[in-house]
DNA sequence: AAGTGGTCTAGACCACGGC
DNA sequence: CCGTGGTCTAGACCACTTC
């Protein structure tokens, strides 16, 4: 009985997903050890190539760590870095209320900069949202929003001042957020960022422009933000 | 002849060091067909499952792709994003000469927010590294380096205006570099960047301060890179 | 010493792709 | 049809960790 078991799914993914199960329930915790390839390979019946493919599979995803000599155990649970967060979700994930003003909610037009970033012809119509984020009463952010406006017009009546742009767009827009290219430099508050930052002008400031694509790989939004400088930054990680 | 082939290292490495030489040297470019497992196996007198694993491994590498029934076929060169990677490294990926000035090179001790960042003990002995980047004949960057000094504490006698110091470390120290965490935001060059960036004092700047992690988890580098605002900027991709 | 993971064999059959 | 990768066997020895 080469390739199945008895259904049509292979051996390995059938052990793997008794371990994942196992996990989820809370009968394995991190740090526990998992059946070793060779108890895995007595129970699931198995050769002890399987088993190890299994648990190799499991250790690629981050389920478990394999420690030579000494076994095989569940790994602690992993950190979401470089995740793509609405402002709401990140405030939500730290158990803090989102807070943002509108400052402006209309359709433009010949703002050919960004119609490039959005790839869409020179004199499209776009929606601009501009919207000031605070964190308890400081302002701590001043965001610009653009998206194609033959899609999205309809934003200028949502209640943005209250609900998520993101939770908007993937519920009432159909449409799946996938990934988002950043450029992150320093500047200085200009006039109009150092009023709405409550900072002087001059003040250094990080700013994000960010485009932001749906799972078609067709950009939806194009972003750019000012964040106050030494007051809040980002996180990264990278890997090697 | 089970774990080793003619010297230590196993076969399906062997196997896939000699695959990737290949595509290094050009002999196999991007979209060309790799030799079959059981090409392989004939060839390396190992068995397919060895063969297999070596493909496996280049296919989570991003070396090569898999295509069931078809072959296995030399990956497109992958766009590195949010890739930990040296000055050097970045530098090289771009076809251009990595050029960088040692400012300092000497063991200090007591640094305490420093050795805090490495998580060792207060008051311990560190290697600080000053180099100021350049591109062209343009300062770019300033960067302060710290290392454990009871493991790196050669590194001061290292010729680090000509060589990497991610391959020396991975080279000469037998450390294996991982990952990285960065915290960026903006603020103003004080005197000494200033002057090292040729810019004048109070101009925003872009500070990154990054923790570099070994394979095991340790940190092994602390790093405050200061960078020219609106002169250079930070890509970064994030998913959901 | 006992147990663990890592590597490896010499094949086998299956499912799939291209000709 | 033939070649490809995917899965799998029933063991083996090695290097390592833990006791």
């Amino acid at each position: 009985m080469p390739t199945s078991g008895e259904n049509g799914i292979p051996a390995y993914q059938r052990i793997q997903n008794t371990i994942r199960e196992r996990i989820e329930d809370g009968q394995l915790k991190a740090g526990d050890a998992v059946a070793s390839k060779r108890e895995l390979a007595r129970v699931h019946r198995v050769s002890l190539m399987t088993a190890r493919h299994a648990l190799a599979g499991l250790e690629r995803e981050g389920v478990v760590e394999r420690r030579r000599g000494a076994g095989t155990f569940v790994a602690p649970p992993r950190i979401h870095f470089n995740k793509l967060m609405s402002y709401t979700e990140q405030m939500a994930s730290r158990g803090l209320a989102p807070c943002s003003k509108v400052i402006t909610s209309r359709i433009i037009e010949h703002e050919e900069e960004v119609s490039a970033r959005l790839t869409l012809p020179a004199g499209s119509k776009m929606v601009k949202l501009e919207r000031v984020r605070h964190t308890s009463d400081e302002p701590f952010a001043f965001e610009t929003c653009y998206l194609p406006a033959d899609k999205f017009a309809d934003l200028v009546r949502a209640p943005l001042g209250r609900s998520s742009l993101f939770a908007t767009l993937e519920r009432d827009f159909d449409v799946q957020l996938a990934y988002a290219d950043e450029e992150v430099d320093a500047t200085t508050a200009d006039g109009r960022v150092a009023q709405f930052l409550q900072m002087s002008r001059g003040a250094p400031v990080l700013r994000i422009r960010q485009v932001i694509y749906a799972s078609n790989a067709k950009p939806v939004i194009y972003v750019v933000g000012f964040y106050r400088g030494e007051r809040h930054s980002l996180f990264i990680r990278r890997f090697r």
